[in-house]
DNA sequence: ATCAAGTCTGAAACTTGTTCTAGATTAGCG
DNA sequence: CGCTAATCTAGAACAAGTTTCAGACTTGAT
């Protein structure tokens, strides 16, 4: 089983270039098709045959369409954390610039829901097979947590707090995604989870 | 919460006796199958088998897989409010009231790890063909909490901060089902986010 | 009791995720 | 270059969710 070798892990063999490039296609593919029609359109034969390869190699890459899945928004997260650290938020309070970064990443999948969809689902339907690839993208949601709120050594208590937020970014987004809250309503959610920031840290605003 | 029919079905057509029977012996399969095994092991052809209905008629009752652990979901909600109405948490806070009483349907799940594997695997991964189901528990959960807050007309605020609660539950939930998070740190975050309980409320403990 | 409409049954078929196999290709190495 | 192990390919095969269909059974109204 090949590993990623950009951003993470200890990748067992490193993969030649020709891997590499199939790697990618693969990911590409998913993504394009997750795109469209979300999580069911994203076919396993589908993947296969629009990156250009075999099935049993697309297994062997990825052997499940969860683990494709979850790679997928590995891929996306890192990219989009790339994004929200050149444009850094804007407000005073930790808690604001926690909610800000995250309703930012929030618009970003507005824009490609079904693509959100794919993702979301494939990462709270993961079973224990899939826990290390599902902690990796939970530990990068926390970094941009982190990020956010200007922290580099968290208390376990804030962790706690973190941990809470992200909780109800996930859980919101599903409810969003499967059309039983308002935009608005994960907004003020989001917005109500990070006040537990301020708890933490009365004399919040200063950095 | 006011009258209304028990189980709260819209009840399209109310069914007769012997449906009633069907319907409940595979709710009854479902969550025997699931109790060993989880999600995978619940197999549509083996519940149909188990309650002595045809596969066709399972489909009828209950039109995927999904709907019918959200179902089975439904109905053990129900028991458990049942339960912890008649044994109310001894706390004084209201925080500390609701974080009592999620940690003791915690401890319930906790006893059938994997039939809550199931029931919460099938919601998170409902679609919004299974929306109406899914909002029917999420109301049930809701109102949960609401007893335990000892709250009959929230505001609006104390609607997202219930939500947000029950947002953590929900997802804390999956990571200690899929091994992710321990006990104890599910119970932290369930408390970091009861805490908002009191933002909402400084005069808190009384009533 | 009888008839029409609706329901249930058993079995086969279809779909899509996953596994397996045999042979072709590629990579690393002396 | 020539060998060996690993990887890749095409395609069949398997598993479980879902759909379909013809015929038997219930139900409700007359």
């Amino acid at each position: 089983m090949p590993a990623r070798a950009s951003t993470s892990r200890p990748a067992s063999p490193p993969l030649t270039a020709r891997q590499e490039e199939r790697r990618r296609r693969i990911l590409h593919a998913s993504a394009r098709l997750a795109g469209r029609g979300g999580f069911d359109a994203v076919q396993m034969r589908e993947v296969a045959e629009s990156s250009q390869v075999a099935l049993g190699t697309l297994y062997r890459y990825f052997p499940s369409k969860v683990h494709l899945l979850v790679a997928t928004m590995q891929d996306q997260l890192e990219r989009m954390h790339g994004t929200l650290r050149r444009r850094p938020p804007g407000g005073e309070a930790p808690a604001e610039r926690v909610a800000q970064t995250l309703m930012r990443a929030f618009r970003a999948l507005q824009r490609e829901p079904q693509l959100a969809d794919a993702m979301v689902r494939a990462l709270t339907f993961a079973d224990r097979s899939v826990s290390p690839e599902v902690d990796q993208v939970s530990r990068q949601t926390t970094a941009i947590i982190l990020d956010a709120m200007g922290l580099e050594h968290p208390t376990d208590e804030q962790l706690s707090v973190v941990r809470v937020i992200e909780h109800t970014w996930h859980s919101a987004l599903i409810t969003w995604l499967s059309g039983r809250a308002s935009i608005a309503q994960v907004r003020i959610d989001i917005e109500t989870a990070c006040r537990l920031i301020d708890l933490t840290d009365p004399a919040a605003s200063g950095r």
